[in-house]
DNA sequence: CGCCTAGTTGAGGTAAGTCAATTCACGTGG
DNA sequence: CCACGTGAATTGACTTACCTCAACTAGGCG
């Protein structure tokens, strides 16, 4: 289920062989458990394995000096963690899980074999992070540019939109397992601006979140209000043929 | 001169052939010129060409409906334009040249058809936009969580990296042409505040930004400042041999 | 000569931050 | 069973970094 979610989204850009599809599969072997708040990839680290994250979520972010840290992004079942970390040799991000997570670990050295006999799936690999980049780049743009209630209300769509591509969510909400905390790290706020800016959503009869619960009480209102465009999140069919 | 730059770029992560090398050199035919101003990719256009750019200075941005326009990143001479528009088969950004620009036009199919003949080349591409959402992980982390100042500092310390690395800048400076308005759509802040922010940095002695010239009068302070790392910016040897 | 664009500076407004107090749910140990 | 501590959410009072509006300067150019 979740190694078909993985190759749902890499077969998006390449479509992959029988074979490819099973140097992939071989990839998504050592199961491993960690639990929430203990991260799995550190700052600075070289030569980490990464990670097919299975059940449970995970967010990458960077802390600074002053003890002050932004969120990049959240992970889901489905994602990787920590491949840039590979593909670059150093780590330039934390990864911590939010919940407990299962995942499996890929080996640097096994990652590298694979992309040098199954190019093709090396090339479906990379153009996902290329995706990837849209969304960091969409993040970019709410943080520069939007008010604390167009961030919130842009991010809860967009996780909204992952979570249903593999089967987590719909147009009513989702659970979310975040706490107000983790949205102010994300969205470059204080934690009790988050909590007002939700406040305010609920008040005007947006979306409630509450109690590990996102609902949505007006999808469409909430998207008008966050100018939420989803297309860069889902591709029809193969680039690559 | 910039055919090399891109090689050197792409020799980073993977080891090329001669092959390899010189389809990439077919690449690199078409020449165009474009002026200042005028943009060269459309959010939503789709079935777009990429770029690779020549000489001059171009930015790729968003525009949000209010008006607002947040820029995302700016390329240097060695950098592809628009490849993002490619590789997901529709643009989710604007191109912009900030000053008169040479570039080689690749048609997407071109592209596709490197791609399908040499998969290792394609592998450098896509792992150099690997390298490419770095630099937007750290742009996110300075607007999300850092001073203006501390923006300011970070951004002007990282684009003279960047041309370090092309032979354009040093540690004495670099030749700049960006407005201030550039420098406030890129930090997501108001061009007033700029300027101001320009003016303390400069009274602190740190940096001097004036008439198309950058020059750090203490770099050592100003990276202390901005807390300044720039290993995700270079790549000492190749990684995939 | 006038217009446009880039830069500069001042005065005053506002979105969001900080500090602080309170509540509630939860677990843990006496 | 209660006392206690801890982490999350909530709300109020006050501060501040940055924005907006506005006026002015200086260079480039038709």
């Amino acid at each position: 289920m979740i190694a078909s979610s993985l190759a749902r989204k890499l077969g998006a850009f390449v479509k992959l062989s029988a074979t490819e599809l099973s140097v992939l599969d071989s990839l998504n072997k050592r199961k491993r458990i960690f639990v929430a708040g203990r991260d799995l990839v550190h700052q600075g680290q070289s030569d980490q394995a990464a990670y097919i994250l299975a059940s449970g979520w995970a967010c990458s972010y960077k802390l600074l000096r002053d003890g002050e840290r932004q969120i990049v992004d959240f992970q889901i079942p489905g994602d990787f963690l920590g491949l840039r970390s590979v593909l670059l040799h150093t780590s330039d991000h934390n990864v911590e899980p939010v919940t407990d997570i299962e995942v499996t670990e890929v080996l640097a050295s096994d990652l590298l074999d694979a992309f040098v006999k199954t190019p093709r799936l090396a090339m479906a690999i990379l153009w996902a992070t290329s995706r990837d980049e849209a969304m960091v780049v969409e993040h970019l743009v709410d943080i520069g540019r939007c008010s604390a209630g167009a961030r919130m209300a842009h991010f809860l769509l967009e996780l909204g939109t992952r979570l249903s591509l593999v089967g987590l969510g719909s147009r009513e909400g989702y659970a979310c397992p975040l706490t107000q905390y983790h949205l102010a790290d994300a969205l470059g706020l204080s934690a009790v601006h988050v909590n007002r800016v939700l406040r305010k959503l609920r008040d005007k009869g947006m979306v409630t979140f509450r109690e590990g619960l996102v609902t949505f009480d007006d999808y469409d209102a909430l998207a008008t209000f966050a100018e939420f465009d989803p297309t860069y999140l889902d591709q029809i069919g193969p680039i690559l043929v």
